[in-house]
Formats: C-alpha cells, structure tokens, sequence
DNA sequence: TGATTAATTTTTGTATACATTTTTATCTAT
DNA sequence: ATAGATAAAAATGTATACAAAAATTAATCA
C-alpha cells in the first residue's frame, strides 16, 4: 500500500496524534522508508487538506471541528447537485450497474475507513461520471474525500451506514425512472441531512469539552 | 522566487510547451536546482490543478479549454456568493480598506500574470475574510489560482482588466452602502460576466482550430 | 510489412549525505 | 523571575548516487 494512504488509516483510526507536528524522520521509521516518500506523502496530504501547517516548516493533523464538517457538506450539497444535473439525462445502464456494484461492496463488512470512503465517493462518482464536466468532478472529489477525514464519526458513533445504503438504495430508483426534479431533490436531502447529523454531533462534542 | 512560481509563470508565459511530458532533469538544469525541488513543485502543481499526469510517471501542462473554465467560474459563482453571504454584515472598515489596498495595486504597471492574479485574489479575499469559515475560504481560493491559469486571456485579447476594475469599485461602494442583496448580486454577476465572456472566447478559439 | 517481443536507454523513485533553517535550551542582564 | 540574546540541537531542505520502472528502440517472427 501507497505511504500516504497508511499515513490517512492512521490518521483516521487515531494512531497519530494530533495537533503535534510529524517529524518526518519518526515517520520514515515507521514506514521503514526514507524521508523523501515520506516528504512526498506529506506534501500531497497538505494539498488534500489531511494536514496543516505547524510553525513555519512542519505539518500536523488538524482538530476536526464541526465548522469544517458544515463547510464540507454545504459545498458538497451545491457543487454535486451542479453536477448531478448536469448528468442526468446523460446516465446509462451501465453506469447505474456500476453504481450498484460499488453499492453492493458498501455492504461488506472488513473494510478499513479509507476503503469505505472511497466505494463511497465511487458510487456518487458513478453517477456524476456522464456529466462529462473533468474539472467540476475533480472539485467534488476532492470534497468526498475530505469529508472521509469524518467518516470515524459516521460510521461509528453516529450509525449512519445504514441509513446512508437506505438512501442510496432509493436515489438509484428515483434514477432508473427518470424523475429528475425529485432525484436531484433527494441526492440534496441526502449529502445535507448526512451533515446537519454530523455538524450537530460534533457541535455537542466541543461543548462536552469545556 | 519559488521554483513552483517560477513555473507557473513559463506556464502563462507559454514558455514551457503544454502536451509534452515534463522532465525533471531538463527543470532541475532550467531553473538550477535538483531534481528534489523540482518534484516537489511538481508535486504541488499537480495537486493545484496546473499539471496533469501524462502517461504512468511523468506529468505535463493540460491544455486550457472553455469546458474547464466554463466550471471554474461556475463553481466560483455558487461557493464565493456563499461565502460572501456568511460575511457581509461582519464586515469591518477594516477588511475594506484592505481590499482598497489590492484594488489600488491592482492598476500598477510592471506586474506579472501570477501577480495579478495573487492581488485580485487578495482584494476578494479581503472581502470574504470576515466569514470566518476557513475550509470554504481555501476551497475558494483554491478555484481562483485555478482561474489565474486562464488569465492571460483576460488580460490580453478580452483586455478584461478596466472592466473589472470598475466592477471592483462599485462592489466597494455596494459593501460601503450595506446593501446586501445588491452587493451579493452584483459579484455574482461580476463573476458570471467574467467567466461567460472567457468562456465564449475560448470556444471561439476551439472552432478556430478547425 | 506489421505486429510482438526483447534489449537498450531514458526517466522517475528512493536512499544516503550534507547544508540550511528552525526550534529548543542555555545563559545573561535587568 | 522574566525577557532577550546566544549557543546547541534537532528538524527540514537540497544534492548526489543508485535502484526500479517506463519508454524507446531494435530485433524477431508471422
């Protein structure tokens, strides 16, 4: 496996801490690599915005924070809309029969986070693929997988996979009977309710703090 | 300068050709460095959207087209009103004679393409400062370095430059007036008309080539 | 001649070593 | 004590050397 994808299942499943810079020497022992794939993993995870600056030259995974979490879900809910419109007319069978394939791996038990996120940000990219729109795809995507930095939450205190599968079961009807008006609708509901339920469940978090 | 700016200014300068790939020796020898710094700005650069993969390893300079800046200025439309919204009524005095700064900037001589772009980014920075949303601030931002990628269109044959001063100011005026719906209105329109004029030019050019 | 495979060359990826910068610790003076 | 300056350390940045992979050319066979 890619050292920056360990780097990100680390991330997710706390293994490194947060708010300390990562001395890129510690990692490179860690992952039994030198410092430049090291480096590079680093820079890349910066541009994706799974780390951020600390002090002038290191970096360092940043606090989650419900104000990002809403950020995230409000563009996600604009831009993919944006993009699912552009794609509807345009969605063939085969491309819903990738959809629900990806749909059907969602289901699997024995998958890391990372894993998840990805079949997940497949399926919505299944459906977005007809657009034919490359640079409003690679900015939705981008979004998707920021939004995996939260999916621990998702997936684990807030139980969100099944009602997610739900609604995702139904967004592939609405398609195959080509009601555009109410699957763009849906699709909506679905990325916005995702994160009202996120955003509130990490506002009661930092609360709980003080 | 930075190896990563030195780069982007051969690539609006067309001095590095576009379509080729990239390679790293040839770089490290133009801009005098080894090729450790020139992957990492490459690295960077992919990750901004300024390069593409070309083949298995290598990496080149897309060609510019009016699909992509048709979703860059989509996408600039929907995400900078929003954040425009979150921020207007907290705007300061301040953040206004910031942007009053860059708009004044802005008419020098003698400044780079990349330049340009960084101060007419800091003079719409200024503006969405007071939102305080952070992770919508960088994907904004983000999409604007994109755009500079087209502006030496804007700049040239479309000579965008008085136009958009004068919507600059009347936008100042707006904000200084306090009237919201206008205000926000108004930079939608001021980003639309840009993007809709880039876009139809680029089309242009494409049937051109035919 | 055209397509496949093999050999060669080129290019990218990684490790190590060194230079520079940044951070931390120590010292001094108020 | 505390703030500021200075010295030590630790960390990042860069160069060079080598390994692995990719792309190109040459060779082989149908």
């Amino acid at each position: 496996m890619e050292i920056s994808k360990k780097i990100k299942e680390d991330i997710l499943n706390n293994r490194l801490a947060r708010g300390v810079p990562l001395r890129q020497v510690k990692l490179s022992n860690r992952y039994d690599v030198s410092r430049i794939p090291i480096r590079d993993a680093l820079l890349s995870l910066k541009g994706e915005g799974w780390l951020v600056p600390h002090g002038k030259a290191g970096v360092m995974i940043p606090a989650l924070n419900w104000k990002e979490a809403e950020d995230l879900y409000l563009m996600r809910a604009g831009l993919e809309c944006l993009l699912f419109g552009m794609a509807f007319d345009k969605i063939t069978n085969e491309d819903i029969r990738h959809a629900k394939a990806f749909f059907a791996e969602l289901n699997k038990e024995s998958l890391t986070l990372v894993e998840k996120g990805e079949l997940n940000w497949f399926f919505h990219n299944a459906l977005y693929q007809a657009a034919d729109r490359p640079t409003l795809l690679r900015v939705v995507e981008g979004l998707n997988k920021q939004a995996v930095r939260y999916l621990g939450f998702q997936y684990g205190p807030l139980g969100y996979r099944e009602t997610s599968q739900k609604q995702h079961e139904a967004l592939l009807l609405l398609i195959e009977s080509k009601d555009k008006k109410l699957a763009l609708t849906y699709l909506r509901e679905h990325i916005e309710k995702a994160g009202k339920l996120l955003t509130q469940y990490l506002k009661s978090l930092e609360i709980k703090e003080f």
